[in-house]
RNA sequence: GGUUCCAUGGCCGAGUGGCUAGGCAGCGCUCUGCAAAAGCGUCUACUUCGGUUCGAAUCCGAAUGGAACCUCCA
């Protein structure tokens, strides 16, 4: 069923793009941070949990088993890295007067909601920070045991210079030591660490903090790094073949996990590294903290100045499937709009398929194409190049329909199955289907048309156009073709 | 300031050392009572300056502009 050693993907950690070989035939250990859930996700951040999807959807399509694993954090992330550095859940819950699990539940509730709008398949496991923080604490207490962190004041570090001495703390990012010596900036009430680059395994609760557990080392909680560790390890071993996220996470998050598995087992935790790029609104990167963002809500209701008017779930994924995962996307009412165009004409060619004549001889080598399909998906998942193929699929399929050329019962079938396969499986498109309209409806606009039929036939003019007009109005597309009316709703 | 990445036609956005990306818009055509919708065809490219090469938008160097990370962020 896999063809094997057809698939390459980019190593962020070796800058290359190298044949994908799973640890374990067949099987494939995935791990994708997940959001901090602390306010509503926005675009940008859908885009990364779209671009996995489609990567999860892909793996699972060539036939791999597939654990794939997104994390909740839920506590520990540190607003800033002061020493009575408050975690932004615990913050936003002594903000709003919250038990902190409520600011919890109510965003992880919108996260969900958000990425199935987007019609993505949910993680086979999606574990949370605050229920693994006797792995996390069993990790920290590893860590301490090899040498590589050191307790102080309640609060265990990681100790990066130690850790660099026998490793490459900066192996991920490029970065390299010494430079981060010098351009680190020195913030207020550090003191604690002995350097600004280590880094807390966890975290001494202050009495303002609202969010701590008991540990060897008193009331705490745990670091931000520290429960993708724990989780990644526990749910796929201390070494796994996939571990994504956004670009933004290489450093000083991804590097961090990398030191922390080391420190702690020794090994190398991830096979491949994948990052997905930014999502930019007027240039800029969208982040919760420069307010330079868009929320699905807004991109669904076209409630926002930004936009013209709503655009579907569907067109948006089809909107970023067009730009590599690799590349950073600009979002503007304009790419949104040809993006929409593009999309209806492609679920047309979609429509159109099962409709097409089969005749003796084929004028265009489908099993040629579907290997072009294919080729372009193994290169990295370029969805770019997939839908440029998908086009021209959807070109050969109005030209049967015009006789303009033919296909063999067995090839249009393939092409049938391909195109839908890599659509709506593949990419995760759906279609926004326009002839679900209750037959209640389709009865009106169907004699509306008999009417419209009647009114023609007699040169009725000024009534014909009226019809038409009128439904128009009311978003309901008349289409004269050759063999009578139909319409869009 | 340091590290890394990017610069493609009106717009979005791929890609390869020589062979059409694709979508949107524009233009032409088909269809039509006129339209719309749909379909078909088609035009406009590779930031600048050097270098390597038989040949570079694609490789190397520099300049300019932009972005990400270096502090939390997908």
């Amino acid at each position: 069923m896999i063809k094997e050693n057809n698939l390459t993907v980019y190593n962020s950690h070796s800058g290359k793009k190298e044949i994908f070989v799973p640890v374990l035939k067949n099987h494939v250990g995935m791990y994708v941070c997940g959001p901090t859930v602390y306010s509503n996700v926005h675009l940008g951040n859908a885009r990364t949990f779209i671009s996995f999807d489609m990567i999860y959807r892909y793996l699972k399509h060539l036939g791999y088993k597939v654990r794939y694993v997104r994390n909740i954090t839920d506590a520990g992330h540190l607003e800033d890295d002061s020493d009575d550095g408050e975690d932004k859940i615990s913050k936003k819950a002594r903000l709003e007067k919250l038990e902190p699990m409520q600011i919890v539940q109510h965003y992880t509730v919108d996260f969900h909601d958000v990425l199935r709008k987007f019609n993505n398949i949910p993680p086979d496991i999606e574990p949370t920070a605050t229920g693994h923080i006797v792995e996390q604490i069993n990790i920290a207490k590893k860590i301490i045991e090899n040498g590589f962190a050191y307790a102080i004041n309640g609060s265990i570090y990681f100790d990066v210079a130690k850790y660099n001495e026998t490793n490459n703390y900066g192996e991920l990012s490029g970065r390299n030591i010494e430079d981060l010596y010098s351009n680190t900036r020195t913030l207020e009430g550090q003191n604690e660490k002995k350097n600004p680059q280590d880094f807390a395994l966890w975290k001494k609760a202050n009495y303002t903090h609202l969010q701590h557990w008991d540990s060897p080392w008193g009331e705490g909680f745990p670091g931000w790094h520290l429960e993708c560790t724990a989780m990644s390890t526990k749910y796929l071993g201390e070494t796994f073949d996939i571990h994504g996220g956004g670009m933004d996470l290489k450093f000083p998050h991804h590097e961090c996990e990398i030191a922390q598995n080391k420190a702690a087992t020794g090994k190398d935790p991830v096979k491949y590294w994948l990052h997905a790029n930014m999502l930019t609104l007027n240039g800029k990167r969208m982040s919760k903290s420069t307010g330079n963002t868009l929320n699905p809500d807004e991109l669904f209701t076209g409630n926002t100045p930004l936009l013209n008017k709503g655009f579907h779930p569907a067109v948006a994924r089809f909107f970023m499937m067009q730009a590599h995962y690799r590349s950073v996307l600009d979002f503007s009412n304009d790419a949104l709009t040809a993006s929409e165009k593009g999309y209806q004409k492609l679920m047309n060619g979609i429509k159109a398929v099962d409709n097409l004549t089969s005749k003796k001889e084929s004028t265009f080598d489908v099993k040629a194409w579907v290997g072009k399909c294919y080729s372009a998906m193994d290169d990295d998942f370029n969805t770019t190049i997939l839908i440029s193929h998908l086009f021209d699929a959807v070109k050969i399929i109005n030209q049967v329909a015009d006789n303009k050329a033919s296909l063999t019962k067995d090839d249009l079938e393939l092409l049938s199955t391909s195109i839908k396969a890599f659509v709506f499986d593949v990419m995760g498109i759906e279609n926004i289907s326009t002839d679900n309209s209750s037959s209640k409806l389709e009865g009106v606009v169907n004699m509306l048309i008999e009417m419209r039929k009647d009114a023609r036939t007699n040169k009725d003019w000024a009534l014909s156009d009226k019809i038409r007009d009128e439904l128009k109005e009311l978003d309901i597309q008349l289409k004269d073709g050759k063999d009578g009316t139909t319409f869009t709703v």
